[in-house]
RNA sequence: CGGGGUAUGGCGCAGCCUGGUAGCGCAUCUGCUUUGGGAGCAGAGGGUCGUAGGUUCGAAUCCUGCUGCCCCGACCA
């Protein structure tokens, strides 16, 4: 490609709205253009990246035996209600109407399109398992997109669909597909870590998250210093590593006004955010609200906390109502003693002795209370989030927390949507089977600015070869004065191409300087600079993106340096 | 949806407080010079100051409503 013919339009200054530095690149180096909040045209430059991701990922997804096909964005509401997602699905589906008043939506993900599928299409045990996917445009209308091409409104997905009879079939499709994400990434040249995931109300089955690893990332991912176990915030297990002291205080009312979180109890009071309680009230099922109780300095685990039968789901706090009957104080003041209402503590705090927590009454909280004798035994889960130093939940070594971009999931679903929908197969038997299904996504489009966040300096952008828009760039110097360089560059270029290269020929009229500079914001891996100079003794300058000095290599040595 | 901010040529901003001819840098166009790290000089084009109303002789500037966008919280690839 010549640069002449291709449209390249960067920028020297910083788009003031772009917060994070895959999104101000990508802005800067001209591959995503604003057109609405969460939406953004690819650029020829972004298009190329991301169709380069795009055949990464096809190539994996078939070496893994999947098949592609390609499903309408526009789906009809009744395929919605049969899933019962119309009414679950809430805001983020991005419903329309037809001009006769019906009912459709932006497919923001395709289960129940491919379910319909699967049920018309496959009737014998003998066609299965089958893995079905697209690489297709997914519309979500997202509360608040943020962050350019990362979480925006129209966004490109691979998503893949696999039915299988038996679980065991399932695992083995589960299995392969983890296999093939490991192999799309590694292609790709990422730092990415596969954890394990929550797998949400469906339950029971498996669930695995890809993250790339940046300090931007929305994510915090939890691993651990030895051994492989890895995990999302939402599903790291506690390890309690603490076991309860003696009651050697009494339990003592302490005035305590205008103290309403733990960090102020503990300054008013002098003592560890680690000495005090803190006890959280949420709706119930049974019981209008149900109490969870943390360690002062430990986070409520949202997740774990909905997933208990007695919670409501979603978690809902309790409102300043159910407060005031259920404790007869305001939030701030809240505690277990002498409540009458279930009472789950996590692990940590119910180990805890002659800790401090509110009475139930504004502006007075209790010292030395100690479980079993100033109240009842709490029932014990695991309600917090993990933090670092904490054990490793498989024995080795203890947690990190690192920051991460959820780059791919694959899930298993199991019957849920082929139950809903009627998805069945005839067994050897001949009796109908509901299949088993698993959905596996990756972000496209978010795998480029991820991979940007992970590769960037203060030039610009480092693309991992595999996705850079082009291998190699040639830079002419001084073209328009030097037929030599023209003609040079012009051979050389020639030679890249019929080699196979993907190769950008910069034949704009531009100094060195800008030249140089629009090459390395745009981050081709591979630079040739054609000057005269260098044309005296058959030479050729080269510099590779992340090198810090270029260096001199005869013309004829080009393509080996390539192919390295 | 709650909280905060912002809106002025394509982009980045100043001007607003204290009302009186809309300005700067980048980008664009023309000419000359320049050509190994985002060139210099000279010239040119481009803005109903988000929008609707109000105050005023006069509003980018003061007041009110609305809208867009961005940032912080609950969702997701």
């Amino acid at each position: 490609m010549r640069a002449s013919q291709f449209h390249i339009r960067t920028t020297k200054e910083t788009p003031n709205d772009a917060e994070i530095v895959s999104h101000q690149l990508m802005i800067r180096a001209g591959f995503i253009r604003r057109l609405g909040s969460g939406l953004y045209t690819l650029m020829p430059l972004g298009l190329r990246v991301v169709r380069k991701i795009e055949a990464i990922v096809r190539d994996e997804m078939n070496s893994a035996g999947a098949v592609e096909l390609l499903m309408p964005s526009i789906q009809p509401a009744e395929l919605w209600e049969e899933s019962g997602r119309w009414e679950k699905f809430g805001p983020e589906l991005l419903r329309i109407q037809d001009r006769h008043g019906r009912d459709y939506c932006l497919g923001p993900t395709h289960e129940e399109v491919i379910t319909d599928i699967a049920r018309r299409d496959i009737k014998s045990y003998r066609q299965l398992p089958l893995n079905f996917y697209q690489i297709q445009t997914k519309v979500r209308d997202e509360v608040r997109p943020r962050f350019g091409v990362m979480r925006s409104r129209e966004f490109i997905m691979k998503d893949a669909y696999s039915f299988s009879l038996g679980e065991e079939s399932l695992q083995a499709c589960f299995d392969q597909m983890h296999t093939a994400y490991c192999n799309v990434f590694d292609r790709m040249g990422l730092e990415y870590r596969a954890v394990e995931a929550d797998s949400g109300s469906i339950g029971g089955a498996q669930s695995r998250e890809f993250h790339v690893l940046a300090d931007s990332g929305e994510d915090a991912v939890v691993y651990a210093t030895e051994g492989d176990y890895a995990a999302n915030m939402e599903k790291a297990a506690v390890v309690c590593q603490t076991s309860r002291g003696d009651a050697s205080e009494s339990m003592a009312t302490v005035d305590t006004p205008g103290v309403h979180t733990i960090a102020e109890l503990s300054a008013k009071l002098d003592i560890n955010e680690t000495q005090c309680l803190k006890t959280l009230l949420v709706k119930g099922t049974t019981t209008a609200v149900v109490a969870l109780v943390l360690r002062g300095d430990h986070q409520l685990n949202e997740v774990k906390a909905e997933h208990l039968d007695e919670v409501a789901s979603p978690l809902t706090m309790a409102d300043a109502n159910d407060i005031k009957t259920a404790a007869n104080c305001d939030a701030g003041s809240i505690g277990p003693v002498g409540l009458s209402i279930p009472v789950i503590a996590d692990a940590d705090a119910a180990t805890m002795s002659n800790f401090v927590c509110g009475a139930n009454e504004n502006g007075k909280h209790l010292t030395g209370v100690n479980w079993g004798r100033d109240l009842a035994e709490p029932q014990i889960r695991d309600l917090r989030n993990v933090i670092e130093g904490d054990l490793n939940p498989m024995g080795t070594g203890t947690l990190k927390i690192v920051r991460g971009i959820e780059v791919g999931h694959i899930f298993q679903l199991g019957s849920a949507y082929s139950e809903a929908m009627g998805a069945t197969v005839l067994d050897e038997n001949g009796k109908p089977q509901v299949m088993q299904m698993g959905c596996y996504g990756i972000g496209v489009t978010r795998v480029a600015a991820a991979a940007i966040e992970q590769n960037n300096d203060a030039q610009g952008i480092i693309w991992p070869e595999s996705i850079a828009p082009f291998e190699a760039v040639i830079c002419p110097v001084n073209m328009v004065k030097s037929e030599a360089v023209q003609a040079a560059a012009e051979v050389l270029y020639q030679e890249l191409k019929a080699a196979g290269i993907d190769v950008l020929f910069d034949d704009r009229p531009l100094r060195p300087g800008a030249m140089f500079a629009d090459m390395e914001l745009i981050g081709i891996p591979h630079r040739f600079v054609i000057s005269d100079k260098l044309l005296a003794n058959d030479e050729v300058e080269y510099r590779g993106r992340r090198d810090s000095e270029s260096s001199v290599l005869s013309r004829s040595d080009v393509l080996t340096k390539l192919r390295k």
